[in-house]
Order: structure tokens, then sequence, then C-alpha cells
DNA sequence: CGGCATCCCATAAGATACTG
DNA sequence: CAGTATCTTATGGGATGCCG
């Protein structure tokens, strides 16, 4: 099979794990950096390995390698060793990649939404610790 | 405290664990019944507990009720108690719980064709004219 | 450069039993 | 009815080191 997807993804598939398509898509993305490495490739071409590091500061190697290969897998990312000598790869997005870019585009803008609302209504309410800090800065103030 | 969400979204919200909004997006989604659970209630209207229990068959008991809590505490899903005598609880969408339908449904389709892409290719290689269909029926929905 | 192998830990989720 | 409590397992991800 030319169309390959990561073996545990379709043995899934085929014992009905998903109960549903939507959880199928959401395997897809669900990696800790597999949407941004998405967007990214979409918005700027070609990544290679090290690009993706630079990019992401906080992956770790080996993470940053297992969110390739199953991108890859499942034929959102085409994987292209370029050269042999100091081995070289490209990494870019595939069509089947880019069809999924509209619901990233739409989670972005949910997620600023959300975040902009918890933004403004947070002052008022969660944090324990900025509401005990104001307790204290307000008793230094009448100490 | 009005509008509360769960402590370990705002804590890495705070300490800058996600990078970017989608992936704030993709938390409030990923628990594994999440998106069923609030596909369901934005179609078919309020649901009690074991009503989901019904429609989800292979539902623990103890998850079921940890996903409806993190539902409601992120404000996508409202609970309320009808009863006090046997207890009587419903569970509704919220107006943010529905503003996160189109994506969930995006995604469903999204999943669908995938599916049935697999299944058709399997031996074959992967079709660009299918991936370019879902690009064109993607960009005329955000239309 | 671009990986893989190994070990470890935190968290999600399943099983089971008990409760207001 | 609608949960909570406890225990256990499976998985994702981090840290570190080796390899072609």
């Amino acid at each position: 099979m030319t169309d390959i997807v990561r073996k545990d993804v379709m043995q899934r598939l085929e014992s009905g794990d998903y109960s549903c398509a939507k959880q199928f898509t959401l395997a897809m993305i669900s990696g800790k950096w597999k949407m941004i490495i998405l967007w990214h490739l979409n918005h700027d071409g070609a990544y290679r390995f090290n690009d993706f590091r630079r990019l992401m500061p906080t992956v770790t190697h080996k993470v940053l390698a297992s969110q390739l290969r199953e991108l890859a897998e499942d034929q959102l990312v085409k994987r292209t060793e370029v050269q042999a000598k100091p081995l070289k790869v490209e990494y870019e997005i595939t069509p089947l990649g880019t069809s999924l870019v509209p619901i990233i585009d739409m989670m972005c803008d949910w997620g600023e939404k959300r975040i902009d609302q918890l933004k403004v209504t947070t002052h008022f309410s969660l944090d324990e610790n900025v509401a005990q800090q104001m307790n204290e800065q307000a008793a230094e103030k009448t100490a």
C-alpha cells in the first residue's frame, strides 16, 4: 500500500476505536507540535530538521523526529532526502496536509478570541495568587 | 469568578505552555469523548448523565464524569441540577460551546472523506485530485 | 545533519467499588 | 441517579546518548 498510514491509526480505524470520523481527524493533528509544524510548512514553504528546532526552541530532538515521522506516515507532510553527504532532509506540506489548514486556522482564531476573553475576565476573578498579592500590597500600604 | 477555566489550562496559558492559540483550542476538545459530547448536545439538545452512557456504551462512568466536568469548567457545557430527590442533572451546550461546533463539523467532514479515501486507495496511490476537492470544499465553506 | 535507542515521568483513561 | 475514590495500565513526551 503506497498510501501508508500509521499502523496504530489504521488499526484503530479497523477495530472501530474511533467512534466517529472527527476523532480520526483529531488524531491527525493532536501531537504537541503537529499543528505548528503544518501551519509553518503551509505558510513558509519547505523546512529542514534544524529549521524546526530554531523555530520551536523547546521541542526535543526525539519528539520533533517522531512528530515529523507521524505526519509523513499520515501523508500530511512529504519528507525528501536532498543530499547524502552531510545528509540533508526537506519537509514540505502535501495537498492532503493543506486540506487541513482551514481547520487549523479556525482553531487559531477561536483560541485567540477565547484567550482575549479570558484575559479580560481574569482580572476580576481567577488567579487567587493575584488576589492575594493585591491583598498583601494593600496591607503593606496601610502598614 | 464568573468565567472559570480549568486551573491546569490557565496555568499552561500563563506559563506559556501553549506556544500558540491553536493549541489552546486543541486542548478544549482533545478529550477522548469531548467532541462527541459537544456534537450531540448541539444536535439533540439537553442530555442527562445516563443518556450519554446509552449514547456511548463504551465510556467509563468515571471518564464520562471527568469529561463533563472539564467541559463545564471550560464553559463549553452548562450543568444544571434539576431535581434533588433521585438527583437529576441536565447538560446543555453553551454559546461558547456552540461557537466550537463549526470546527468540529469540519473535522467530521475531513475525517469522513479521508477515511473513504483510505478505503478506496489503500492499494492505489494518494489521489491529489481528492485532496484538491477537499481544498475546494473547504474554501467554499469558509467563503 | 538527521535521526534512533533507552530510560523515566506525568497524565489520560480503564476497572472496580462505594456514596449522597 | 449521578457521581467520587482508589488502583492500575497505556501513552505521550522529556532527557540523554549513540550512529550513519
